[in-house]
DNA sequence: AAGTTATGATACACCGTGTATCATAACTCA
DNA sequence: TGAGTTATGATACACGGTGTATCATAACTT
């Protein structure tokens, strides 16, 4: 496994210096020396981990992601302005990393497979029930992606709403029907 | 103005070359030296008229825009349906170039115009129409971005429903609430 | 025909990426 | 503790793309 402390130490030490610089510039104008100089480890050390730009970025966006699914229990006892509520909670607590995945021009491919993966828990969740007057992939994608171009206004907006109102939009808007 | 047979012969090869090299590679792997080459025009050049690669893919995304604008007249004689259904057979005309715009990787600020000029109208279209529930911009940049995502999702897939059937899709998910 | 202007060719500086090398320091395990 | 393993830092390097500059020449305008 990788317990070797100095393994730890690097990539701890490039995360956090990515996370720290986004709060600073923007992500597509940072280059991986950027990156080390902050974290303090040598250049060719940040290839020993990640394969390039978007490899870092990623790691820290799945840590968050895995927060926000711990928050949504498999359970189907929420209204879908509840729901949305937490999600939107969650978006703002990380928006800085959400906006780069939002708003970011290199991240379209990270964005495409969170978005697949939301997609398919989608159509897991709702398998039972036949939709007749569209089928369940245009349904589940329609669904998350605008979960997802909700989310990507409201941050770009600068978050005007509370979550819980911006749950009721999405309520609204999009679980109803 | 722009009248130089030089200057209109230049442009038109870079278009032209854009175009055509779009439908054989991806337009994140093109460079700036691969469109001079085929448009057979000096390297130089292509900076006397675009000041980058996305400047010209936004000169030919310009031009699809402004046909489907003249395809979609201000009355309000058509239902949802019937406008998704002319929205989606332009896209599908088109299809290779608005591939690139929404599943490019360096697109995201050029679609972010775009969406900015179609939430514009929207709003303008329904100012009319007080929404009790949600707010109207949040109403036309959800109807805005649903539609982009439809179409997205609808292109990635390889177009796997006709246009008219996505239109109806897109009055069920999107414009009857 | 004379003056203007776009072009092609070329060279160039700049920057970021990803790889390679090697001595040294940090770590593991016996 | 000591021997062997492994990650690191520093450095150099090749590569590729960008955007600018220059200048003789060809194409255009009036």
């Amino acid at each position: 496994m990788s317990t070797d402390p100095r393994i730890r130490r690097s990539r701890e030490q490039l995360r956090q210096a990515l996370a720290s610089l986004l709060q600073e510039v923007s992500y597509e104008s940072l280059s991986i020396r950027d990156i080390t100089a902050r974290a303090q480890v040598g250049y060719a050390t940040y290839f020993r981990h990640y394969s390039d730009k978007d490899a870092l970025l990623m790691d820290l966006l799945t840590d968050s992601i895995e927060r926000l699914q711990a928050l949504l229990p498999p359970g189907v006892d929420a209204t879908p302005a509840e729901e949305g509520a937490v999600i939107f909670e969650h978006m703002a607590q990380s928006h800085h990393i959400y906006s780069i995945l939002l708003h970011g021009e290199g991240t379209q491919r990270i964005l495409d497979e969170i978005r697949a993966v939301a997609v398919g828990e989608v159509i897991r969740h709702f398998q039972a029930r036949p939709d007749s007057q569209v089928p369940l992939e245009v349904a589940a994608t329609h669904l998350v992606d605008s979960l997802i171009a909700l989310t990507r206004w409201w941050l770009l907006s600068g978050m005007p709403y509370s979550p819980q109102r911006m749950g009721q939009f999405y309520a609204v808007l999009v679980a109803e029907p």
